[in-house]
DNA sequence: ACGGGCAATGTGATCGTTCACATGCCGTTG
DNA sequence: CAACGGCATGTGAACGATCACATTGCCCGT
C-alpha cells in the first residue's frame, strides 16, 4: 500500500480510501491512484484488515461428510452467495456427527475467525450441541423445521411427505408404508410427520414406518422387509414413500427381484429429486427440493444478522412434487 | 494475550511460546500460562499471526459446480486431511468453467491470502488458465494425468478405462462400444484414449465414441443412439463402456425400453463406483476411484511444497474394477 | 575463580491496514 | 467580512501476534 501511495504520489490513507470507495476523493486522485494499483498488481492484505477491523469476511460452513446430492448441492449454493455477498467461505466436513465432533469442527472455525457459520448437519445431537454455545456469533442451521432458540433455514420437510402421501392416496392407495431416513436426523423425522398426519387426515391407518438409513442399500433391505408382508398376503403393500430417491432406487430393485412389478403392483415415491431419478427402472416420482435457494438463504440471513438486521423468521422454502412414472393407481383385484 | 500474560505473571512472549510449545519454557511457567489460557477462553488471533508470519495456514479449493460423486466426494477429503494438516479450507465454486471464471476464483483466493490452492476442475480450459499465472503460488490439479508444468494428483483414468475394457473382451465381446465424457474433460479424454488403446492391444476394432456429458440423460440419448445401431443389424453391439456411473443408469434405461437386456443382449461397465451403482437394474459393473486418497494426496503435495520439500511425481492412483451384474458373456448366435 | 554456554524470560519493533483526528482550502451565509 | 461547514487530504496510533535481540541466572569445565 505504502509503494501504491508513492507511485500515485498521495498519503497511505488517500490509497484506502479509493479501494473502499469513500466518497470524498477527488476523481482525478482516485484515477491516479487507481493507476498504480494495477501498475503495480496491488491486492490488499486481508489479514491486516481483519486485525484492525475485526471482520474477518469469512463464513464457515460445517458440512456431514456425505457425498449425497443434498448437502453436496446446499454447500454449492452457500459458496455461491457467500462470495457474490464478497465473503470468503471456510469449509469443515464433519466425520462423525456427534457433540464432540461438532464441538471440534466449531473450534477450529473460530480460530479461523470466522464472522458467522452455516450448519449443514440436521442431526439432532448436532443441533443441540450448537444451542448456546457462542451467543455471539451468528449460526444459521439448514434443518426441516423452525427450531426455537435457534435461526434456521428450511425446506417445508412436512409439507413435502404430505404432498409424496397425498398424491399416492389420489391415485386410490388405501394406505402408504413408509421407509424412513435414520431417526436422529431432523428431516427424517419431519417426513415421518408429514406422511403420519396426511394419512391421519385422510382417516386412513398408518403401518409403522420402516427404518432406512438414505442409502441405496438400506432401501433394499427394506425392499425386502415389503416383500414378505406381500407375501404374507398383506393386501395393503401398494404404495410406498421412501424418505429419498437413493432408497427408492434399492426398493425398486428388491421388489423387481421379488417379481413385483413397480408401478403396475406397488407405486413408489422418492424424496429430493436427484438427477439421475428421472432415469431410474421407472422414472421416479418424487419430491423436489430447491436446495439452492437453501443456501442463498442461509448466507443472506447471516449478513442481515451481521448487520444487526433481525430476519423476521422466513416461510419455509416449498418443495414440489415430481410426478414421474413409479406411480399408479393400485391394481384392482 | 496481554491478559493471559498478566494473569499468569510472565511476559506476551513467553505466553507465544506456550501456544507455539518452544522448548525453552519451564514445565511449571507453562503449566500457569496453560490454567490461564483456559481460564480465559483465550484463542490466538489468527488475523494477527498472519500478519506478522506471512503465512495464512488456509489452503483454497476450487471445485466445479456439480454435486457428481466424484468432486463432492474429493472435497470432503481435501476437506478432512486439510483440517488434520492443521490448514483452514477456503471453498470457491465455478459455476462455469472457462478461463474468466477461473481468474475470477483464483483472485478470490488470492484475495484470502491461501497458501496453497487445490483445483477440481479437470476441465482442458481450467487447466490452460492455471499456467504460470502465479508462479510464487503452490498449485495442485486434480487431474486424469500429469500435466507438464503443473503438478497434479490423479487417478490413473487410463488404466481405469482399459480395465473396463478388458473386462468385457476377456468376457469373449467382439468389441467394446463407449459412452464418453464432455470431451472438454481431461479425464473423459483419457478414459477415452484408455478405451482406444486396450482395444488396439487386442487388434479389435474400435467405433467412434458416442459423446455424453456425464449426466444420465445424455447416458440415455447414447442408449438411444446405440439402440438404433442395433435394429439397423448391427451384430456388434454386445458391449458398452460408459465413462460414468449416471451414464450407465440412462444407458440401461433407454436398452431396457428398447427391449434390449442387460446383461443377457449388451454388457454395461460404469466408471467411479457410486454408492448407488450396486442398486441399479442390474447392479452395475464399474470401475472404483479412491477419490479420498487422492484428496489426501492433494493436500500432502501441497505442505511438501510449502516447506519446500519437491515432492517426487506420485504413482497415479490406481483405480479398481468392481465387476457386478450388468456384464456377462456376449449372446451366442 | 572465571568465562562460556545454555535455559528461561523479557523488550521493543514489525507486519499492513483502518480509525480518529488534524489540517488547509473554498464557498456560502448572516 | 468573519465565521462556519464540508471536501480533500495527511498524520499517527492501534489491532494482536511473532521475530530478533537483550538480559539474567545457573551450571560446568579448566
Amino acid at each position: 500500500m505504502a509503494d501504491v501511495a508513492r507511485l500515485a504520489g498521495v498519503s497511505h490513507q488517500t490509497v484506502s480510501r479509493v479501494i473502499n470507495d469513500h466518497k470524498s476523493v477527488n476523481p482525478e486522485t482516485r484515477a491516479r491512484v487507481q493507476l498504480a494499483i494495477v501498475q503495480l498488481g496491488y491486492r490488499r492484505n486481508t489479514a491486516a484488515r481483519t486485525l484492525v477491523t475485526r471482520q474477518s469476511r469469512i463464513f464457515g460452513v460445517i458440512s456431514v461428510d456425505t457425498s449425497h446430492f443434498g448437502p453436496a448441492s446446499t454447500i454449492f449454493a452457500v459458496a455461491e452467495a457467500a462470495r457474490t455477498g464478497g465473503y470468503f467461505l471456510n469449509f469443515v466436513s464433519l466425520k462423525e456427527v456427534d457433540r464432540a465432533h461438532m464441538a471440534a469442527a466449531l473450534g477450529h472455525l473460530m480460530d479461523a475467525g470466522v464472522d458467522g457459520i452455516v450448519v449443514i448437519a440436521p442431526v439432532t445431537a448436532a443441533v443441540d450441541s450448537l444451542r448456546g454455545l457462542h451467543p455471539d456469533l451468528p449460526v444459521v442451521v439448514v434443518a426441516a423445521s423452525q427450531l426455537e432458540s435457534l435461526t434456521s433455514v428450511a425446506v417445508d420437510q412436512v409439507a413435502g411427505a404430505r404432498l409424496a402421501t397425498r398424491h399416492l392416496l389420489d391415485l386410490g392407495h388405501r394406505t402408504v408404508h413408509h421407509v424412513s431416513g435414520p431417526d436422529d436426523w431432523v428431516d427424517a423425522t419431519a417426513r415421518v410427520k408429514g406422511w403420519r398426519s396426511e394419512l391421519a387426515v385422510a382417516g386412513r391407518s398408518a403401518y409403522d414406518f420402516i427404518p432406512g438409513d438414505w442409502s441405496a442399500e438400506s432401501g433394499y433391505r427394506a425392499g425386502n422387509v415389503l416383500l414378505s408382508r406381500i407375501r404374507s398376503g398383506d393386501q395393503d403393500v401398494t404404495a410406498v414413500f421412501a424418505a429419498n430417491d437413493q432408497m427408492s432406487l434399492g426398493l425398486i430393485r428388491a421388489l423387481h427381484e421379488g417379481g413385483i412389478r413397480v408401478p403396475e403392483d406397488v407405486s413408489i415415491v422418492g424424496f429430493d429429486d436427484t438427477p439421475e431419478a428421472g432415469y431410474y427402472l421407472p422414472p421416479l416420482t418424487t419430491v423436489k427440493q430447491d436446495f439452492g435457494a437453501i443456501g442463498r438463504r442461509c448466507v443472506a440471513t447471516l449478513i442481515d444478522k451481521l448487520n444487526g438486521r433481525d430476519t423476521e423468521p422466513h416461510e419455509p422454502v416449498q418443495p414440489e412434487l415430481i410426478v414421474r412414472s413409479s406411480t399408479a393407481p393400485p391394481p384392482t383385484r
